[in-house]
DNA sequence: AATAGCATTTCAAACGTTTGAAATAATTGA
DNA sequence: TCAATTATTTCAAACGTTTGAAATGCTATT
C-alpha cells in the first residue's frame, strides 16, 4: 500500500537519465530525440505519473484557482452557471472556489479578501444589489489579478470586463410575444432597481412596446426587491386600477412572478385566467404549478458561466490585454410552455 | 502594480534574520525568542504576509484539495449539502472540487479517475443509483486516500465511513403524523430500489404502522426511479384500489411527490382533496403549489455536508484510523406546512 | 577564566517541477 | 582526420516553505 508516487525523479532513474531530459521529453521539447520521447512518454504512461499540481504551480507562481463570489447558489441561474464554469476551468487544469455572499455588501468583502488571500488566479463575480463600491474587487486588479463580472454587474463603469445575458433581447422577445397575442396592457415588474440589468429588461419591454405600436403606461410598471411582502405591494400597484387593469404581466424572475401569481390567485382575481405571463428564468418547477406561466425567458446560465471562465482564463494567460475591457452577450430563448 | 510577493525570504530580510527564523517565529516554534516572536509577527501582519499555499503543500506533500462526486448538483439537497462542506473545508485551508456524475457509472468511474489524478487529500462521495461495483473508489482507499460516502452509499458495506440523515426516523416521524391524524390507509412511495435508504426509509414507514397498530397493507407500497412516466404508474398502481384506496401518502423525494399530485390531480381523483401528502425534501418551491403537501421532512442538508466534511478531515488528519469505519446519522424534522 | 548547559538562531536539505546555460555526443565538411 | 556544426543531454538554480541538526551566544558554576 501507499507505494511511494511516481515523481520525475522517479522516472528518470528507471530510465537512466536525468530529470530535465524526462521533463523535457514530457512536455515535448524540440531539442529532445524523437526517440527518447517516445520513451519517456510510455514509461510515464505505463507508471501513471501524474505531475505534481502544488510543485508546477510553485514554479510557475500561479495557483490555478479561480475564485467565484455569487450571491447564493440555491438560486437556480447560479447554480446552471456554475456548471458552465467548473467543466471549462477543470478541463484546462483550474479549480474553483465557489463563496457565497448572500446578497450582501459586507459578506462580499470579507470573501473578497479571503479569495485574495487564497491568492486565486482570476475571479468571477456576481455583484450583491448593494455594492456599489468596489474597491475589495479593485484591489484584485490592482495586483494584475484579472476581474470577470458575470450577470450582475457595475451598470455604469465601463473598465471592467463583463459577461451578461442578453436580457434586453430577452424581454423585448417575451413582450413581443404578449404583444401578438393581443395583448395591449402588458405590465412590467422589474427586479432590485440597484441590480443594472434591470434597467437593460425594463428597456427591451418598452421598445418592444414602441416598435409594436402599443401605447406606454407608468402605472404598467413596477419594481420589487426579493421580498415577497415587496412584490406583493409591487403587485398591488400594478393591478389596482381597474381602468389599466394589465392582462399580461413580465417579470424579472421567475420566483418574483411565482409570488406574484400566488397573491392574484389569493385575491381571486375576477381575470385571473386570463393573465399571461412570462418570467426570466425557466425553473423546471414550472411543470408543477397549476397556473403556470405562458412562456419563460431562457437565459442560458451554463453558457454565461462558460464565457466568464472562458474570457477569464484568456486574461489570465495574457491573450487578451488586462485593460482591453470585454463584453460579452449571451442571448436567450422565450420557452412556450 | 504588481508588487513584489510577501515572501519570508522578504520579512527575513526586512529583519535582518534568517528564514528558518521566520518561519519558526510564525509557527510560534517555543525555541524562538518571545521578542523575536512578537516582531516577526508584527512586520507579517504589517506587510499582509500570506504564506504560500502551493510551497507549504509541496513541502507537506498535500494538495488540500477534497473531491467531491454527487449526481447532480441541481438537486436541493445536494446543493444545500455543498454550502456545508465548502464552509468548513475552507475554514480548514482546504479547497473543494465538485463534480457531478449525473447519476451515471460511467461518468462517476470517470471522475474518480480525474480526482485521482488530481490528488486530491480525500474523497467525499454520494454514489450513482447505479453504482454496485466499488473498484473506482476503492483505488482511493488502496492509495492511503480516505473516502467519506455520504447520503448515497453502498448498503451491504460495512467497511466504509458513512454519514447520511437518518432517514428512518425522518420516515417514521411523517407516518406518526399521519396516524395521528386519523389516517389508516397510508400509501408509502419509494425511491429507486438501488439507492439503499430506500429501504431505510420503508422500514421507517411500516414501523410508525407496526407501533401504531395500524395494518401493513403491500398494496399500499410502490416504487420509482426518478423519471416521470415510472412515477405515474407507480401512483396508478397504489391508487387502483377502489377497496384500499390511500388516504395519505409518504414519498421518497419531494419532485416525486409533485409529479404524484399533479397527476392524481390531472384525474380528478374523486378524494383528491382530502388526501395528505408528506415528501422528504423541504423545498421552498412548496409555497407555490396549490395543492402542497401537508409537511415536508427536513433532511438537513447543510449538516450533513459538514459531518461529511468533518469526519473526512479528521482521516486525512488521522485523527481517526482510517479502517475504523464510522457512521454518522443526522436526524430529520418534520415541518408543517 | 574556563566550561558546562541552556536559549536562540542559522544552515542546509528537501518537497517536485521548469528552464536557460553548459556540457557532451554525433554528424558534417574540407 | 580534425575542426566546426548541430543535435541532444545534463547541470544547476529557482519557486517558497519546513525542519532536524549544527552553530552561536549567553549565563551560571566552579
Amino acid at each position: 500500500m501507499q507505494n511511494t508516487p511516481i515523481t520525475l525523479k522517479f522516472l528518470a532513474e528507471k530510465l537512466k537519465m536525468s530529470v530535465s531530459t524526462v521533463s523535457k521529453a514530457l512536455n515535448n521539447y524540440p531539442t529532445i530525440n524523437e526517440y527518447t520521447k517516445k520513451r519517456v512518454q510510455e514509461m510515464a504512461r505505463d507508471l501513471h505519473f501524474t505531475p505534481n499540481k502544488s510543485a508546477i504551480n510553485l514554479k510557475e507562481r500561479k495557483s490555478r484557482i479561480i475564485g467565484i463570489i455569487l450571491p447564493n447558489l440555491l438560486d437556480y441561474f447560479f447554480t446552471r452557471s456554475i456548471y458552465g464554469v467548473e467543466q471549462f476551468a477543470m478541463k484546462n487544469g483550474y479549480n474553483v472556489i465557489i463563496s457565497q455572499s448572500h446578497d450582501e455588501l459586507e459578506k462580499e468583502i470579507q470573501l473578497a479578501d479571503m479569495l485574495l488571500k487564497s491568492r486565486v488566479d482570476g475571479l468571477i463575480v456576481a455583484i450583491s444589489k448593494n455594492t456599489q463600491d468596489f474597491g475589495h474587487l479593485d484591489q484584485f486588479e490592482n495586483m494584475g489579478i484579472p476581474v470577470v463580472y458575470y450577470t450582475r454587474n457595475p451598470s455604469f463603469n465601463l473598465s471592467c470586463h463583463k459577461v451578461l445575458g442578453n436580457t434586453f433581447q430577452g424581454c423585448y422577445q417575451a413582450t413581443k410575444f404578449l404583444i401578438d397575442r393581443g395583448h395591449k396592457k402588458i405590465a412590467y415588474l422589474g427586479g432590485p432597481k440597484m441590480i443594472n440589468f434591470t434597467h437593460d429588461r425594463f428597456n427591451g419591454y418598452i421598445n418592444a412596446l414602441k416598435d409594436n405600436n402599443v401605447p406606454f403606461k407608468a402605472e404598467l410598471v413596477a419594481y420589487t426587491d426579493f421580498d415577497k411582502e415587496n412584490t406583493v405591494s409591487a403587485i398591488q400597484n400594478l393591478f389596482n386600477d381597474a381602468e389599466n387593469m394589465p392582462t399580461a404581466l413580465v417579470a424579472f424572475k421567475e420566483p418574483i412572478l411565482f409570488d406574484a401569481i400566488k397573491y392574484l390567485k389569493s385575491i381571486n382575481h375576477p381575470k385571473f385566467n386570463e393573465i399571461e405571463c412570462i418570467g426570466f428564468g425557466n425553473t423546471p418547477f414550472i411543470s408543477y404549478l397549476d397556473s403556470p406561466p405562458i412562456a419563460s425567458i431562457e437565459e442560458n446560465p451554463e453558457s454565461v458561466g462558460e464565457n466568464a471562465i472562458k474570457l477569464l482564463l484568456q486574461l489570465i494567460n495574457r491573450e487578451i490585454e488586462i485593460q482591453d475591457y470585454q463584453k460579452i452577450m449571451v442571448d436567450c430563448q422565450l420557452v412556450v410552455h
